[in-house]
DNA sequence: TTGTAGGCGTTATCAC
DNA sequence: GTGATAACGCCTACAA
């Protein structure tokens, strides 16, 4: 026996209609009719099908969040969990689910979105891990689809976004160094083509602007967001510096590792501060990065965007964290 | 103006029931119609409304996977992302989509099954992270519900799963270091309740038994899968042992790096075999799980599953790779 | 081989 | 306030 509106409506006496009527909440039901048709809902514990739902208003409730393949460091970050797990809560709020998809590994990242429009699979997007020139945007756009970015266009160009403030991060950790009279600030930034890098990248060259100083290209690396990265070139780094500012945590971690085994000591600062920063050996100092809000405010734009046609632009305040690994010494800390 | 089957239909000069037969590769339309159709679809760049179809066929080709929240580990877990991938990779292949969602923090685990069985948002589930008492799976059973589990009831309960042999890979790694003469051997297991962590403590077992040796209940501990969790437990551990098994290699690591600080030089065995394991100082010797083939395979059953109403049961093969960390003196592998 | 038409389950528009 | 009824876009008997 298969269980519908119209099953409820003729048990209940009344039409599909009213049973609709009573589902949405309309305010057009007698209070007594309504409280007929959800005693009846009850005792059927009848659920309303999304499918059909979803045919007829043409929203499947469902936001698309693409995990970039050449990003595994997304699942490695312990930071990313956070912002799905947050997202995941202000979105069910409203009725709407997450569909976390991870791109295909040799297809043009485009197709998945093409597809996902296409068949009307979601009502809008997350678009993660922004590039200085982003091609899934540029389509999204001519497709007039419904998307939040997660990072900030750096040519101002006018897109929908949600961001930390990563150039003000950047400028304090380093003007901080500065201002500890450090000079030679070694800066193991992300991928060049992120635009959370060239953000950051601004910072950092702020800050010794501000100091008058000049930077030493050479002093800025590129590598990925893992401690082995960060690692690896603190090792590799041919030169004298007295200072490093890493792009994530994780990287920081690995500087810290690399330090130890060079028996040098200099101060060290990160971004993110993830979990673990604050109970690794020294705790590290780091540029804290509201991770809970983003979720947060992530989604609730993308609802605010998909029913009243807002256009979300927000960079959200970030923290410096001052912790034992950005003072000189830091290693002394171990012996308490 | 509107793209739907009938525009098509009209253009082509033919029912909208032709249309369908060419889009689903009916057999019964001749060659010319069939060519006909075809092109006027790629004029106008016509794409079935996924929606439509799946209210009609009442089926989403959404698998659901929802990840326990219980268990942050999984985003740490660089494993899960490879599982993640391949699982992607098979289920679209087929036209299947993951639908991935973090469990809601304070909310019964089963309550999100329920919403998506009633919504019908999905076909089928993939379980992760299978407790030794599972609700989740009794729900369920008790709705009718497809679902494969990844991981193997440990009271032989008819359920499709598919695991790696977590018993068979416990006996290798413990038989191993037996026959090195190693007697007192720190289990370092994951938590109590989930079935991965029994079927191990069962190779562990077996294997002393078959050495003919009794075993001391207070060798096996319980934690997290974390590096941090295996360093704690080390560390703290009283009583004399002279090899260390993990559960994880993550918890190996710490493990090591325990018993660097301790200056205790023993062999330590992890488990997965995960990317950096044959990075690390020393190098680990591990029990490889086929985490791609799991991936694969889980993919492979959901479909079979749908489409043919198969029952999966299967446990995958795994390995023990021999490294540095398992022979005694590792430590003088760092002097190369 | 092809077309007609009903139905999947819901909601919105229009009457009453 | 409530009830018919027509969509939403697709698929599939059944008929031709």
């Amino acid at each position: 026996m298969k269980l519908n509106i119209s099953t409820v409506a003729k048990k209940a006496g009344v039409s599909t209609a009213t049973v609709s009527r009573v589902l949405n909440g309309s305010p057009s039901v007698s209070k007594k009719t309504r409280e007929k048709v959800m005693k009846v809902i009850e005792k059927l514990e009848y659920v309303p099908n999304h499918v059909a739902r979803s045919l007829r208003s043409k929203k499947t409730g469902l936001i698309g969040t693409i995990i970039p393949h050449s990003t595994d460091y997304v699942f490695n970050f312990p930071y990313f969990s956070i912002f799905l797990r947050e997202a995941t809560k202000r979105l069910s709020g409203d009725g709407y689910q997450l569909l976390l998809t991870i791109e295909e590994p040799d297809e043009n990242p485009v197709e998945i979105y093409r597809t996902f429009l296409d068949r009307k699979i979601v009502d809008a997007f997350i678009i993660l891990d922004l590039k200085e020139k982003d091609e899934r945007v540029e389509f999204l756009k001519t497709r007039d689809a419904k998307f939040v970015v997660v990072g900030r266009a750096v040519n101002g160009e006018e897109i929908p976004f949600i961001d930390t403030d990563n150039m003000g991060g950047a400028f304090k950790a380093v003007s901080y160094l500065l201002k500890k009279k450090c000079r030679k600030i070694l800066f193991l930034n992300g991928p060049a083509n992120q635009s959370v890098s060239i953000w950051r990248a601004r910072g950092y060259l702020d800050a010794h602007l501000k100091y008058g100083l000049e930077v030493d290209d050479s002093f800025i690396l590129n590598g990925s967001f893992t401690e082995d990265s960060g690692y690896k070139m603190t090792k590799s780094f041919e030169g004298e510096f007295d200072a490093v500012f890493a792009a994530s945590d994780l990287m920081a971690m690995g500087a810290l590792k690399a330090l130890k085994e060079m028996e040098k000591d200099v101060p060290v600062i990160g971004f993110d501060d993830i979990p673990q920063a604050a109970m690794t050996s020294p705790t590290l100092t780091t540029v804290r990065q509201p991770i809970e809000k983003v979720g947060y405010t992530v989604a609730d734009s993308i609802i605010a965007c998909l029913e009243s046609e807002e256009f979300p632009r927000k960079v959200l305040d970030v923290e410096l964290i001052i912790r034992e690994s950005s003072e000189v010494n830091h290693e002394d800390s171990k012996k308490w």
